[in-house]
Formats: C-alpha cells, structure tokens, sequence
DNA sequence: CTGTATCCAGTTTGATACTG
DNA sequence: CAGTATCAAACTGGATACAG
C-alpha cells in the first residue's frame, strides 16, 4: 500500500467525517461515560444504584457524566417526589444506538487484549520505541 | 424495563469483560490514538505527513501516540537510512482490525452528532441539568 | 437519597527550544 | 526530516463538607 494523501489540504480520518469523531470521542471516549451507559444498558437505575454498579466513579464525576448524558438525549432522568427522593435513570433510544456501536469496540478488547498485552511485553524486551532499527 | 442488578455485586458493564473495557478505552478511546490509526488506515505515511494529516495534533502528542500504538503492535515503523532521514508508519494486522471495530463508533458519531447537537441546543434553553420536572 | 460546592494533587497537553 | 527535552497552563478527578 502506498502513501496516501487526500487532495485539498489535511486529511479527515474517515470518510463522511466532517470532525464529528474527534467531537464525539471527546464525550463518550470518557470512561466512566462509556461505563455509565454500558451499565444502563441492562435496564434502568437509581443513582446510589449507578454509584455501586460503576466501579471506582466517584460522586462528582458520576454527577456530571449523568449530565451530559441527559443534556446530550443519550438518557433520560426520571425524578419522583417521594420521601425519601427516588431518581431514576434510563437510556433512550439514541442512548441504546450508541451501546450497539460501542459494542464493537468492546468486542475487540475482548478478542485482542491478551495479544496486545503480549506485544507490549515484547516490546519492553527489545526496547521498542527507544532503540532504532535501521532499513535502506 | 425494570431495575436490574446483576447478582454477586458490582455489575459487569459487559458480559465476558474482565476490566479489559476499561483498560482498551484508556489507550483506544484516546482522541489522538484514535485519529491517528484512522488516519493510518487509508495507508502508510510519514511522520510529517501524520502531523499534517491529524489536525492539532503536537509534535509531542504524535511522537508519544506513534510509540504507544508501536509498542502494542498496532503500527510499524520504518525508518530508513537516507538523507534526509525518512520514517514511515503503517497499521499492522491487528491494527486494521481495530479500524473495523472502530468503524461502527465513527458511523454512529456520522449518523447521530445532529441529534445529539440538537438535544444539547433543547437542554440548553430548557436548562436541562438545572431545574427539575417531577413526576409522582 | 440525591445531589452541590470547594479544595487540591496529579495528569495531560501545547508551546518552545534544541539535536542527530 | 524526525524527533527529544523542558516548562507552565489547563484540565481531571478524588476527597470532603454541606444542602434540599
């Protein structure tokens, strides 16, 4: 395969792309954003529910990932004005669009990890990224 | 759909996933590695051209984004032995593979970033994240 | 229970300058 | 051309305390 460059300038990443994937990466690229709607995925959940279920999120990121999500339509919150405050949060269907196209990627962590964690053993044997091997 | 909690504690926000989610988004869901394999996938390219190619990136953030994907086996580099010096970087097997499942993120990112623009816009004015509608 | 507000340490990143 | 080195600014995220 030869070099490639696209006319007109910079190159975008994909095709179609007109910076939507730096832009949504800057979002749902965020762990505990991921790990958030990938834990709605199975049904909805109170927040102390979410608190649990995220391992490691703390309050205040738990609080802000939930509202961008909502700001974002990717979930919905439900508040009932009972005693004590029960709030509920759920995906919509924009929200449930977007685990299915993360699935992916999820599916390739699975499969691949072992062999990257291999490469990068090896790597850190023989030095990669710090000594050159030379061609020509 | 009702509440679900998995059972024997904290959910797994995947079935099969042993914390390798997390782990992949850490260095995957990097805006610059993405956007950078992306960019490799149409072809190899050199160094400067990938500067050019990915746009914003730093120097220091493409040589540092270039030697974690090496290190994992995801790109090769080539250097070679000429005047002036010439490096160039390509996707491995494996780092093709991560390409496709990537795809599916970025199709997402195409087809919805309006809607998601959109509902931002509404939330914004509605002040979604800062007063609340109550039900019950 | 469901948040909000504040403080602070650690990390990330861009700018800049320099080297082989 | 292809990096490396260094620094300071910006951002992130956790801990803590407090509120409706």
């Amino acid at each position: 395969m030869a070099s490639v460059r696209q006319a007109g300038g910079p190159c975008q990443a994909w095709p179609g792309d007109g910076g939507f994937v730096r832009e949504v990466l800057d979002r749902i690229g965020d762990k505990w954003t991921v790990l958030t709607i990938s834990t709605l995925s199975s049904g909805s959940l109170r927040y102390s529910d979410l608190q649990a279920s995220v391992v490691g999120i703390s309050q205040r990121m738990l609080t802000q990932t939930l509202k961008h999500l909502e700001r974002d339509g990717l979930i919905v919150r439900t508040a009932y004005a009972e005693v004590p405050p029960r709030v509920e949060y759920a995906l919509t269907d924009l929200g449930r669009s977007l685990v299915d196209a993360v699935r992916g990627m999820v599916d390739w962590a699975v499969a691949h990890h072992g062999e990257v964690a291999g490469n990068r053993a090896v790597s850190a044997v023989r030095g990669v990224g710090r000594e050159r091997g030379r061609v020509g």
